[in-house]
DNA sequence: GGGCTATATTCACTTGGCCGAATATATCGA
DNA sequence: TCGATATATTCGGCCAAGTGAATATAGCCC
């Protein structure tokens, strides 16, 4: 069931990053979210169990994505909770973490 | 958390009719759903507590409706549900059993 | 291979949510 | 007041889900 995937905030809040940045892996959402690496892991885990997001393996990292296949609802639902509440805590603070974190993969490397 | 509401199916398939009959006393859900009595009260309360849905009381019956000062991007969160699911079971099932419903309250007895 | 990093999983434990059954409350009508 | 109906709540037990800590796995680089 899809809503039971969005009714822990550890994973509505992964979702909402995914919903911004596309892509991100697990190191990225640990810090943006500031919790302990198997907390994140775990709920990425069931979420990819739910059929909610895909992985990808890229070397060392693992990226997740929402899952393109999800039904348009589905994908509405997300954009209808992100237009809800990605402006209040802590999802705000989540980007601007994420945003803020240092070293991050993928991300071209200027100097 | 909307989202904790609607993780319950029985909380799911109550507001789903609540959005195609906009007023439902508890006797009706328990009828359309085909559970017990305080299992569905159980849950109307839930979602009462959350403000997902209101209540009023009409001499012994209590109708429940679904909260008019909901943001709207809750209303389309279960609008988009409705959507990607009404037509699946359990939810089609329930609309059917309600329309066979003997003897609905509110309903113009006819004859 | 050995060390290092990123991620996943296991373990033991706790908590929260759900359940059926029984009971309580509230309102109406006689 | 008494009975009947509609709804709500309590109780005791159970199970799924969540947790922190520790450990395992997987890939990279030397």
């Amino acid at each position: 069931m899809l809503f039971a995937a969005l009714s822990h905030e550890t994973r509505l809040r992964c979702l909402m990053l995914l919903l911004v940045h596309a892509e991100l892996c697990v190191c990225e959402l640990t810090y943006a979210l500031g919790v302990a690496q198997p907390h994140v892991s775990r709920h990425l885990a069931q979420l990819r169990e739910l059929g909610v997001v895909t992985d990808r393996r890229d070397g060392l990292w693992i990226h997740y994505r929402i899952n393109a296949k999800l039904p348009e609802w589905a994908i509405e639902v997300l954009r209808n909770a992100q237009r809800g509440i990605a402006d209040s805590l802590p999802y705000a603070a989540d980007r601007v973490a994420l945003t803020a974190m240092p070293d991050r993969p993928g991300l071209p490397r200027c100097g």
